[in-house]
RNA sequence: GGAGGGAUUCCCGAGCGGCCAAAGGGGGCAGACUGUAAAUCUGUUGUCAACGACUUCGGAGGUUCGAAUCCUCCUCCCUCCA
């Protein structure tokens, strides 16, 4: 048995939800979380001082980026990750699986592992699954993720199947190549497309290899979000109560309501940064485009239910203004924004499973911010 | 005073007799974005009762079956010489 990282610290009668405390090397994390995603080392546009003040809680970085450039090597050198980027919470790194997918054209998938043609020189490298452990290790990040394929959408059951079982194996591969046992945990990641079968014999592989926490990867990939909420419903109750259970590459208002709802403990997405650089922010009203014309001469908050430092001090019209300017400080400004939104609703949502009031408190969420109701119970309409 | 060059759709700028409502940028308007090849990408941008019609290429005339494109005059701008 490996050293236990999570204790569940409440849960939710009418629904999967749970709240818990997941212990790292660098600080404890309340769950459920968001993970802001500084791919490179850095969230950006925001100082660590500054996802400090937004209660940011732990981060994710990236095995494939951080190889490429500046080198894991030189990482080590500075210090590890931590230091290197002057961020002292509680760090998780991914695996460079996710760069299988989006990296399609450039990548080459064998049983050893991924022969990839860097994004930046177009330089050739080979990153197996004791390759991505070996660069994690150097990294230093407090959980590191096994390496996977995550596979697109659609795709074939018999593909998937196949990939299912190299991930399986490639992930008993990272498990023995792992070095930091004690200072770094290693989570599994579960596969198996929109499949139950697979995503059954995934889960039954990886749970046998008993990592300390399980990631959920492959969905929110193309797939309609039913069949991502139907693959939760399968397969998490089959997932065991004393770990960690991390959604992957989610980060949209509905499916962390719908995934918590599904008792997932940990998300990360590049979505709400990445939207707030093309001029989005996610408000208690839903999505506001800040770049539209609508809100040249409004001298409103971008959400006036807001607390952040954004909503606070400037208005619609100086943020479009910003956008249409193309000055930087817009970016920074609506990235800040939009964290801030997020990692608000996932502690309120923490808040509303200690008091047992999760359906309540996701459904008027959910109803401001869509403007339609929160289908709660799942199969209310699905026969 | 003399010699050239130029005025094009919101802007810059191609076009130099039919395939031109007019290339390409910019700007405007809108959409997309989910383990970041992303401060990116896509669509759209004369008018209308709109698979067609109508008005546009400094202004006014003219040549031609047909003109943003050729000719004449006018207006304004730029360069060079006195």
């Amino acid at each position: 048995m490996r050293q236990k990282i999570f204790q569940q610290t409440a849960a939710s009668t009418e629904s999967q939800a749970r709240t818990g405390i997941l212990t790292t090397p660098h600080g404890e994390v309340q769950t459920p979380i968001f993970m802001p995603v500084g791919t490179q080392a850095t969230v950006k546009t925001m100082t660590p001082e500054e996802l400090r003040i937004i209660n940011t809680q732990i981060l994710l970085s990236n095995t494939y980026h951080l190889y490429i450039r500046p080198g894991h090597e030189l990482i080590a050198q500075a210090g590890g990750l931590h230091r290197f980027m002057n961020w002292q919470g509680p760090i998780l790194t991914d695996s460079g699986g996710f760069q299988v997918f989006s990296l399609g054209p450039l990548r080459k998938i064998s049983e050893e592992g991924v022969a990839f043609q860097s994004h930046i020189d177009g330089s050739s490298h080979f990153i197996s699954p004791e390759k991505s452990i070996d660069i994690q290790n150097h990294l230093g990040a407090d959980i590191i993720m096994a390496f996977d394929e995550c596979i697109p959408y659609p795709s074939e059951h018999d593909y998937v199947m196949h990939s299912v079982d190299r991930t399986t194996r490639w992930a008993q591969r990272c498990l023995d190549a792992h070095r930091r046992q004690t200072d770094q945990h290693l989570f599994g990641i579960i596969q198996g497309g929109v499949f139950n079968d697979l995503r059954q014999r995934s889960a039954e592989a990886l749970l046998a290899m008993d990592f300390p926490g399980y990631g959920i990867g492959g969905l929110s990939v193309g797939e309609p979000k039913e069949a991502m909420y139907h693959v939760l419903e399968q397969l998490i109750p089959r997932m065991p109560a004393e770990k960690p259970r991390y959604l992957m590459g989610v980060g949209s208002v509905d499916c962390l309501i719908h995934g918590v709802l599904r008792g997932v403990d940990m998300f990360d997405c590049v979505l709400p940064t990445r939207i707030a650089r093309n001029g989005t922010a996610m408000t208690s009203q839903g999505q506001v485009v800040i770049k539209n014309a609508v809100h040249a001469d409004s001298f409103l908050p971008l959400d006036p239910d807001c607390t952040c430092y954004t909503c606070s001090h400037y208005t619609r019209a100086y943020l479009r203004h910003l956008f249409k300017a193309k000055e930087i400080l817009g970016l920074r400004l609506i990235t800040w924004h939009n964290l801030h939104f997020l990692l608000h609703l996932m502690e309120g949502m923490r808040s509303a499973i200690q008091e047992d009031l999760l359906v309540a408190y996701c459904s008027d969420f959910y109803n401001r911010y869509y403007g339609t109701p929160l289908e709660w119970p799942p199969h209310a309409n699905r026969g």
